[in-house]
DNA sequence: CTGAAAGCGCTAACAA
DNA sequence: TTGTTAGCGCTTTCAG
């Protein structure tokens, strides 16, 4: 019973396009033609060399094909965290437009880690990915972006495409495409809604200090207070993360510091979420006492009571221009697009749902003037 | 302008192998010996073959390498919705678990899709994934099931393995594995609470009727009125699917036509979101007016107001076991388990919030004895 | 319409 | 320590 190892249980041994066209009696080429359904082969042909295939369980190999010639279609994403829906929604819309072109999709996850993220990318080359979508925003660093621009390089010399989705361009010089949304701007938008409503005093909470999107929120939110001649105070200014945690911890504790606001600007709405469960805890009404607005408009602004006032982004449209932008000449009409360069921007707008009312009684909680 | 071809911007050529070999001035199996460091080389030689990748800007082939031999260390996973909390925490931990062991993972999104389930599980052997993990409920359906079985078989005659995650195994001639979770105990549990408390007329609320989680769940409801010799009454089971769309909708509904029950046992978290907005809508107080609760335990579940009892499931536990259990003799431990055909099952536990109160009063609705 | 044969880029004996 | 040489399973000219 030991020994040969010819048993059926010994190393398994698939079907080969080889095996098929021995037991179907032509050969691998006429095999191949009826495989790939490109070139015309005689009816009974066909049907007996898928009767071979079938009682062979033959099941063709993608990476042979692959390395005889034809792309093996798939798209790489890479985002920080798949159950955060900022990302998932960006993912679905990767993965069907993926689908719809007949490509598989690779999905990588970094846990915010940017050395991961850039092994991934390397994986995702050597999977020889048709694109390699990169979701979310970037560490602004100097170094990262040479590694980057390395990537994109090679990327492209090889003739797939580097996509960055919700980050900024790697600059004119570099062979990436971009999906942009207009993160300054929905941020100013929300800033100047809290500002019209009365706010002066508004506090700015989480997103991780030295990534591009709280940058850019941060902005919008400057631009607006400036516009407005309302003077920007740091003490207002908290950066953190992108987490519910870190928006009901934060919230707690600026509540017990006493500081001055009548309003928070969550960078997303996670952050909102534990900002409003902190201020539910310590009793204090929104929008009653304090307004609150949130960033990307995902299904827990809905949720919430009250309903959170948000910037929506059109996340799985993100997701899909992304993966057509590095595919061009497949649809038709955007036939001749630039290759590997073009970059797409899609518009931001707020949702005003109920949580934000006008700031209580002006200057109630410090009152400066007060008899 | 036109004619040659020959520009650099023609087809694109990457460096293989043998570019590097000649580059570095030794052969190819030097080069692919610095490549998987599996095997002594001189540390000059080393030093030169890495110059030779680097200016080369190679990149291996990962197709070439899976053809010559060593896996190519994926794992695919089909869900039915990618957005979809419930599937996205097991994602995440089939993503985590595959990450851990080296392996990129192929996401794929049927939208409930059982033919496009089937064909989604074709190209991931194609693939040649080492697993693949089928996640949620499946259509209860002999053909299906007998499709399913022959790629099970191909896929493990293959060697790798189809591994049914959160839905019932094939039966144990079938070579695949399984992770389950306790779907029946949840659902008796959650519903006794809700009978503990004295509700008698308890509403079952959503998810596709033919499909093994939605009977599973009804089975346990069953049970739970059984015991209590609560009879159970066809007009209180209204499956229909898994959306907020459809809690809402049926909710307001069933309302309208002054069904008389004092409880809502939604089929998961996101139907109880719906029917929490239409209770609202319609005046109905939670837990005061009617009782609601859900299933899965997702984010969401925290972010209702009032905050939603409903059953645990260890989501990313199982997505990790799903990988662990297809990919055996790799942690130490566990090197010697059944290939693959192991089944591991998970508990469930209900999570009780503020959703659920005693009935207002026994008889209020439709006051059988009143005087 | 079909077959023969040359690779695709890499790994793994087997030699040296 | 390094080189030579078969393939891995498929596609694709180029000939029939």
């Amino acid at each position: 019973m030991k020994g040969s190892g010819q048993q059926a249980a010994g190393e398994p041994r698939r079907a080969t396009i080889r095996d098929v066209a021995a037991r179907a009696g032509v050969s691998t080429a006429t095999v191949s033609r009826v495989l790939n359904r490109n070139y015309p082969v005689a009816e009974e042909t066909r049907d007996r060399v898928e009767g071979a295939m079938r009682e062979l369980g033959y099941v063709v190999n993608a990476h042979a094909r692959a390395l005889a010639g034809t792309s093996n279609r798939t798209v790489g994403i890479i985002v920080s965290e798949i159950v955060d829906p900022f990302f998932a929604y960006i993912a679905r819309g990767v993965e069907r437009e993926a689908a719809r072109t007949g490509r598989l999709c690779l999905v990588c996850c970094t846990q915010g880690d940017a050395k991961r993220e850039l092994a991934f990318v390397d994986l995702l080359h050597e999977q020889r990915a048709d694109a390699v979508v990169l979701v979310g925003g970037s560490i602004v660093d100097r170094a990262y972006t040479a590694e980057l621009t390395r990537r994109a390089e090679e990327l492209h010399a090889g003739g797939s495409s580097l996509v960055l989705c919700g980050r900024p361009s790697l600059g004119g010089r570099v062979p990436a495409a971009a999906v942009e949304y207009d993160n300054e701007g929905g941020a100013f938008a929300i800033t100047d809604h809290l500002l019209t409503q009365g706010h002066r005093r508004i506090l700015y909470l989480g997103g991780p200090p030295a990534v591009s999107t709280t940058l850019d929120r941060i902005a919008g939110y400057r631009r607006a207070l400036d516009l407005r001649g309302v003077p920007s105070d740091d003490a207002l200014v908290h950066t953190g993360a992108f987490s519910r945690a870190f928006g009901y911890r934060k919230t707690l504790e600026l509540l017990g510091d006493q500081l001055d606001f009548t309003a928070i600007f969550a960078a997303n709405d996670i952050v909102a979420a534990g900002a409003a469960q902190a201020l539910e805890e310590s009793g204090a009404r929104i929008p009653e006492d304090v307004s609150l607005v949130g960033y990307d408009d995902v299904p827990v602004a809905q949720e919430m009571r009250p309903r959170l006032t948000t910037v929506h982004i059109p996340l799985e449209e993100m997701g899909r221009q992304a993966v057509r932008l590095a595919t061009p000449g497949e649809d038709g009409d955007d036939a001749w697009r630039a290759p590997t360069t073009g970059t797409h921007r899609v518009g931001t707008h707020i949702v005003v749902r109920d949580s934000v009312a006008p700031p209580k009684t002006p200057r109630t909680r410090r009152a400066r003037t007060a008899g």
